[in-house]
DNA sequence: GGCAAGAACTGTAACGTTACAGATTGAATC
DNA sequence: GATTCAATCTGTAACGTTACAGTTCTTGCC
């Protein structure tokens, strides 16, 4: 049995014995064993060509020192790089939202080799280009996206060279893919719904920028349930949740000062929202009293704003975690229809003491 | 000149050569230029021995087709993983803090080959367990930490064994390393000396969790600053900004209810401050009357919740973006002094109608 | 006893890059 | 004309992994 003529790995160093130890690899192992570097690979991957006990004493083997494979070993070899790249518009504003989702996505992480790469744009450059460089250098297994657009160039471009990816909101454009959204429909029917039981008649919405997914969600919420309970819509096109706590605050004490002014507001955005109670209040209107407004939040903060406010709570870490589903269960080939998922509002909540 | 013998590319590969092409490699300029890989690798980064007009050639070469280095092959060869990775406690409370963070960074890295790989951990956990694997597995070129304790594990682990780094706020077990950290202590001292001008006497502190480093400069700069104006302190002991806004609040109320109650607050988060405010109504006192609070802030909303509270604003962003700086020094082998930073707090601002 | 077939294992090559040790020039020096 | 030298270029090997094409050995069958 010729057992020594495996070479140890760090033959031809010259280091002492007392020395750092590299990490160990699988020739480490294959020397430790006395197998082929091949065959420790194949054993430690339960490849069904490897007897019962060599894969036993292989993977006893590697627990016990520390075995683990080279990243940039295995993406040379196979091209997995066993990353998943989350795509961050870097201008967003405020609020918790982006940590949450990251922690969502961590949380989900946690258990599989995928580590979370984060890879920015301004939104003043081509959303694009993120997407692109990632899908052009192959740096990532799977992608999420935000901000998702009806009509997406991302999602094409990713679609068609078969690129994994979630996007958290979903598109309309014919093409099928995993997604994970919040019900925005439901969301303003609910607030509106509401605001109606309160009496309110006049309502405007703040609502995000009219150029993505979820704002045709919530407008077509917002407009059918005017529609059922026979309200009229204050229109408030300027501003969107993506402008400037300033901006929206200015524009809605102006908004207030007209003389029809809402008695109602749906808000689509918690940082917005302290811009809306701030801009009502500056106009001179009480909450509660001369207008009610009904804001989404992700975090909880807005009870402690305004105790008048009625909330409706988004789990942005959630929909982290579900994204992060869906982005795996793509890059392992399960059905495009078992990775769509749709959160549901919860109830509108007043404040409760 | 024999200049057909070197090999293209894709020699071997039936594809017709419509099909989608492999990214370029340095092979391929290679054959493109008639040259050796070698001499390729090195003309792309500019090493002394190739001549003027070949280095010409081959960059020109490398740009029109897009060539981009191999991350994976770079990494196997040099062991240079071109990553930074970010240790983040996945329980942080609230508030855009690690948005703010990963945006700087972002924005810092955006300009370098440096991907941001977030490497999360839960604080349930050993906080030193991410950071020695990072290290463990040489999965990153370098680590930013924040939550910095005086005598950090993760600090004297990554300085043992070379690895760079740069933390979120400083230590004192002298080790000189590179971070960036808010002045606390003079925070503290701002914020106290602003609440003595008010005629406020008797002072509690919203203090972070004892075990961070900033705890002891922000309660060391208000011992200090009550001493100076004669002011005594109410123990707030139990409360931290790592609780909850429920437990903050409730903890709050009961200060309140004491005989000996504060009538001012330091407050060291902007979430905590909500459920300081919530907590003093509850009792049923009014700010700017029977107390007033002055705390630091990373967003932009105090002002929005009650125009009485006094701010300090902490840039978060651009925290992020020194770290990134910091730890990319390290990594080019800079000098720690130089990679070491204290950002001063801006004056104590009142509401600004 | 000869042979086929499977089980269990192995070596080689390749992914893309760079370190290292040459090789090939042409010009300058003696 | 030979020798040295610098300038410029090149091939080979290796980083750690896996696909592929063997190789060896045992066992069963005729």
């Amino acid at each position: 049995m010729a057992m020594n003529d495996k070479t140890p790995p760090d033959e031809g160093v010259e280091q002492a014995n007392g020395g750092e130890a590299n990490p160990p690899t699988l020739k480490t192992i294959a020397f430790m064993t006395g197998l082929g570097v091949t065959t420790v690979s194949r054993a430690l991957k339960d490849a069904p060509e490897i007897g019962a006990a060599t894969r036993q004493r292989v993977q006893l083997v590697a627990r016990q020192i520390g075995y683990r494979p080279n990243r940039a070993g295995v993406r040379l070899r196979t091209g997995k790089t066993n990353v998943i790249s989350l795509v961050l518009d870097t201008e967003e504003q405020v609020g918790g939202f982006v940590s949450d989702l990251i922690y969502g996505i961590s949380e989900a992480l946690a258990q599989t080799p995928y580590h979370l790469v984060v890879t920015p744009y301004s939104r003043n450059n081509d959303p694009l280009e993120p997407v692109r460089y990632v899908v052009d250098t192959a740096s990532a297994d799977g992608v999420i996206i935000s901000r998702t657009e009806p009509d997406d160039k991302r999602v094409r471009y990713m679609s068609e060279r078969g690129m994994p990816f979630a996007t958290h909101g979903r598109t309309h454009m014919g093409i099928d893919h995993a997604f994970h959204d919040f019900d925005n429909y439901a969301y303003s029917v609910e607030a509106v719904k509401k605001l109606a039981a309160l009496g309110r008649k006049r309502l405007a919405l703040l609502a995000p920028p009219s150029s993505l997914s979820y704002y045709h969600h919530m407008r077509d919420g917002f407009a059918d349930a005017l529609m059922e309970h026979g309200l009229s819509e204050v229109p408030f096109p300027t501003a969107t949740v993506d402008h400037s706590i300033e901006d929206i605050r200015k524009l809605t004490a102006d908004l207030m000062r007209r003389p029809n002014r809402p008695d109602g507001f749906v808000s689509g955005a918690g940082a917005g929202t302290f811009a809306l109670v701030a801009g009502v209040e500056d106009a001179g209107f009480k909450l509660g009293q001369d207008i009610d407004i009904v804001s989404k939040q992700s975090s909880k903060l807005l009870h402690l704003l305004r105790p008048q406010l009625y909330v409706v709570n988004e789990d942005v870490r959630l929909a982290g975690a579900e994204l992060a589903r869906a982005v795996i269960g793509r890059i392992a080939g399960r059905d495009i229809a078992s990775l769509q998922s749709l959160s549901t509002p919860s109830a509108v909540e007043a404040y409760d003491a």
